[in-house]
RNA sequence: GCCGGCCUGUCGGAAUUGGCAGACGAGACGGACUCAAAAUCCGUUGGUGGCAACACCGUGUGGGUUCAAGUCCCACGGCCGGCACCA
């Protein structure tokens, strides 16, 4: 009688195994596979099972390619700075280099009980001098080609977290970290140019084997769009209003204009008998926060007193101020066509100012409109010698007109802005530069980086937008590497995104201190072919880490301009009825106590069983029970047949080839949750044969090899108890043979218009007619009426219609 | 408002190009083993009707295409996510 599978053995027996020999080594001969998780930051909570899943995931790909002879790139590090770990170290009252150090040793306990091969020796730590002296360098390469400059400017900024905040985390006007509404604050501020880069990552997307989703999000933030810049003299004045469009085709329909409260003619154009209202607007508005603006959809404005002439007709419009237009997206200037844009009719209407229809809706000019027609489709009217044209073709050439009569010209814009790159908080790599008054900002000396972050006693935010650095006089004032002067340093420090935008170029080279990366090492490692993590770095990390590598591209330091070959987006663990794990909720489900009550292997197997790897996914313990049940039951089966020399038979063989058949595809096709319940539907198979027949070992050793990378214990295990004396995963992923998977009989159905009524066994050759007349035989009587028509496709199915 | 995803038994979920809906698992019920329980093993498990063979209904709703629709088309509803006055 065989031996009950004991996980807490067996697993245990490996674990120590495999820390001594390791099972992916680096022989120099093998092609390099990189597949890379998102790096966690170690939160003081620890880990639950919805950040398993992630790990899981990528750990089972890893092996997979292991098995299928690459060498494996697959590390793990720490994203250790930011307001996270600096808000739990003043919550618990401990430097935050202590809290993460101590953090990081209890996660990485936990990792390390995932039983993932992950290469410690590549670790690294974003807060690690040796690690930070890069994220300088890098900024400073920044600095000296002109993408990181200062601005002072009214930025993002979050009241609870006390610091500035870049746009991508800004959600829905509130704070990404904490939810608190953001305000305005006006600051200095240092900016790195990612517009510069809009085009080419946007371009790039289309080379990348990523989420349709996480493109599209990327390419909405981006936001490019074609238009033109169309100049409005003022009336009576010198200067003239310029504004950005992307309908010039509607311009003729242009009925007034609306500045930005914040725009810089806004106060000149008030008159004397609008002065006041106009003030009163502007210094309204610049009381608002971006919440209320966002929420407050019901227009307002004011009419300034002054009037805009239309170029081309010259028409006498009025301007107005509304804080409905943008001051930092175009030119802060719109013109307004009511006919053709929702919000300029909604403003029209409100404000009983005309409104010019200019395209014919269906071929007709429409009495009284009662809402805007916005389709860049139908012929032009009431537009001069444009009439008669198509808007669809006149929306396209418009710019061009444009220029051409010198009253404007083509561009394009984008949504995204300069990246607001500086934090008011102590627990950052601080910016690496020096305020001179005779020099202006002096970066500090590569050679002297890493500028490393004084240790201090107090490091609270101090909430008036000066960094908790301010406060360190030793540290603050030095001298000017370029005249020697006195000196300032810059106090603020980097955002958490700094480290995280470039950390996985690091991890092949982490001990390099000559260069961020080796270029050899470089060449023959990177980049990463899978990246797999959570979605809700979209526009953030994702945005980020592109923007950086190249850049990195640019100046010579790496030779690929795209980080991430290829991504793959887990869905979330939920409690229950989808709600997020949280503390707070109390329905966070540690795998401490999984891991001990079943095992590592059957909690790997559950994570990807309990639904589809990209879709989020309720957690529900008592359904881990069905993956050990059949863990247990294939142990048995494998334990029951290892010694008996069982002679393959033809089942077997076929059984064999279609298990890896059924595997690879389900695998290669990501839908690890039916990997999962393909091995438990082979299990039941090779159960029901090892009591006819028996299984052989060809078959065992395929099934173990095939586990191996979903339940490493076990197959390691019974890959042993085989009669193996080196590990699974030397072996060769399995190769099936079409020819082999054939039957030579099948069951198909037999329908009566289009309803299955029986079954027949055919031979695979059998002719129609044959197959046809088989069909009708066994339906009999059952066919009602006279046969109409009678369909036979091969190899799956016979319908009969009658009538 | 715009864009994307999802909706299938009691539950989680399966279903290459349209081809036996409900694989696999959980739960429940029945049985074997046991003094008993747990574990394990065997069986049943979408609904309605029928002793039964079987029939009818059934993949959010309504319509359509087709010999055949969970799958394709049109309209609508619900849930989740992203963007949100970007001119």
């Amino acid at each position: 009688m065989a031996q009950p599978y004991n996980h807490r053995a067996v697993e245990e027996k490996w674990r120590k195994h495999w820390e001594e020999h390791p099972v992916n080594v680096n022989d120099g001969k093998k092609p390099k596979y990189y597949c890379l998780d998102m790096f966690p930051y170690p939160s003081g909570s620890g880990l639950h099972v919805g950040h398993w899943r992630g790990y899981v995931i990528s750990d089972v790909w890893s092996r997979y390619k292991m098995l299928q002879g690459y060498y494996l790139i697959h590390p793990m590090g720490w994203d250790a700075f930011g307001l996270p770990a600096e808000n739990y170290a003043i919550k618990m009252g401990t430097h935050p280099s202590i809290t993460t150090a101590e953090n990081i040793k209890n996660i990485k306990k936990q990792i390390n009980q995932i039983a993932a091969v992950y290469d410690w020796d590549m670790e690294v730590n974003t807060t690690d001098p040796a690690f930070y002296k890069w994220t300088q360098w890098i900024f400073v390469k920044m600095f000296k080609a002109g993408l990181a400059y200062e601005k002072e400017m009214p930025i993002n900024w979050c009241p609870s977290c006390k610091t500035g905040l870049a746009n991508e985390e800004v959600v829905n006007g509130c704070c990404e970290r904490c939810g608190s509404p953001v305000t305005k604050k006006d600051l200095k501020q240092w900016m790195l140019k990612i517009t510069e880069y809009a085009d080419r990552l946007l371009n790039d997307l289309d080379k990348l084997d990523w989420p349709e989703k996480v493109k599209k999000m990327q390419t909405d933030w981006i936001g490019k769009s074609y238009g033109a810049e169309v100049d409005f003299p003022i009336e009576g004045r010198e200067e003239k209003i310029t504004v950005y469009t992307t309908r010039p085709d509607t311009l003729y329909g242009a009925t007034f204009m609306v500045l930005a409260p914040e725009h810089a003619l806004a106060s000149s154009l008030a008159s004397e008998e609008t002065r006041d209202i106009v003030d009163k607007y502007i210094f309204d508005s610049s009381m608002r926060s971006n919440v209320d603006r966002l929420q407050d959809k019901e227009k307002t404005g004011v009419f300034t007193g002054s009037y805009a002439i239309n170029p081309l007709n010259g028409a006498k419009i009025p301007i107005w101020l509304s804080d409905y237009v943008l001051a930092d997206y175009g030119t802060g200037a719109i013109m307004c066509v009511p006919a053709h844009d929702d919000r300029d009719f909604e403003f029209a209407t409100k404000f009983h100012i005309p409104i010019v229809q200019v395209i014919a809706k269906d071929g007709q000019e429409i009495e009284h409109m009662t809402e805007a027609y916005t389709e860049a489709s139908g012929t032009m009217i009431n537009s001069g010698e444009w009439n008669g044209m198509e808007s669809a073709v006149l929306k396209k050439e418009a710019p061009m007109i444009i220029e051409k009569m010198g009253i404007g010209k083509k561009t394009v814009n984008y949504k995204l802005r300069d990246w607001v790159f500086s934090r008011q908080r102590y627990w950052g790599e601080p910016i690496p530069i020096i305020h001179c008054p005779e020099c202006g900002a002096v970066p500090v000396p590569e050679e002297d980086l890493p500028l490393l972050l004084p240790d201090v006693e107090r490091y609270e935010p101090t909430g008036t937008g000066e960094s908790p650095l301010a406060g360190i006089e030793d540290w603050v004032n030095t001298t000017c590497p370029c005249c020697g002067g006195p000196a300032k340093r810059e106090t603020n420090t980097m955002p958490q995104w700094a480290g995280s935008s470039w950390y996985f170029l690091r991890y092949v080279d982490n001990k390099n201190d000559k260069a961020l990366v080796d270029k050899e090492k470089a060449r023959k490692y990177l980049p990463v072919d899978m990246y797999i993590g959570g979605v809700e770095h979209a526009v953030l990390h994702l945005l980020y880490s592109r923007f950086y590598t190249k850049f990195l591209y640019d100046i010579g330091a790496i030779e690929f301009d795209e980080p991430f070959t290829k991504l793959f987006n887990q869905g979330m663990i939920t409690g229950k009825n989808g709600i997020k794990m949280s503390k707070s909720k109390g329905n966070v489900v540690s795998p401490d106590d999984l891991v001990r009550d079943y095992g590592c292997d059957s909690l790997r197997l559950y994570e990807l069983f309990v639904g589809p790897p990209d879709l989020d996914s309720e957690w529900d313990d008592t359904g881990i029970d069905g993956v050990y049940r059949f863990l247990n039951r294939f142990w048995k089966m494998a334990m029951d047949n290892k010694d008996k020399d069982v002679p393959e038979t033809p089942e077997l063989t076929k059984t064999r080839h279609k298990l890896i058949y059924d595997i690879t595809q389900r695998l290669e096709s990501f839908n690890l949750n039916t990997v999962v319940s393909g091995f438990m539907e082979y299990n039941n198979k090779l159960i029901e044969l090892s009591r006819k027949t028996g299984v052989d070992k060809t078959t065992l050793e395929t099934y173990t090899i095939l586990l191996a990378p979903f339940a490493p214990h076990i197959a390691e295990e019974i890959w042993e108890q085989l009669g193996h004396t080196d590990s699974v995963f030397t072996q060769a992923w399995p190769e099936y043979d079409e020819e082999a998977m054939k039957e030579d009989e099948i069951v198909i159905p037999v329908q009566v218009n289009g309803k299955t009524r029986c079954t027949i066994s055919i031979a695979v050759n059998v002719p129609k007619e044959d197959v046809l007349s088989l069909a009708k035989d066994t339906l009999g009587d059952r066919i009602k009426g006279t046969i109409r028509k009678e369909i036979y496709v091969p190899g799956k199915i016979v319908n009969i219609v009658a009538k």
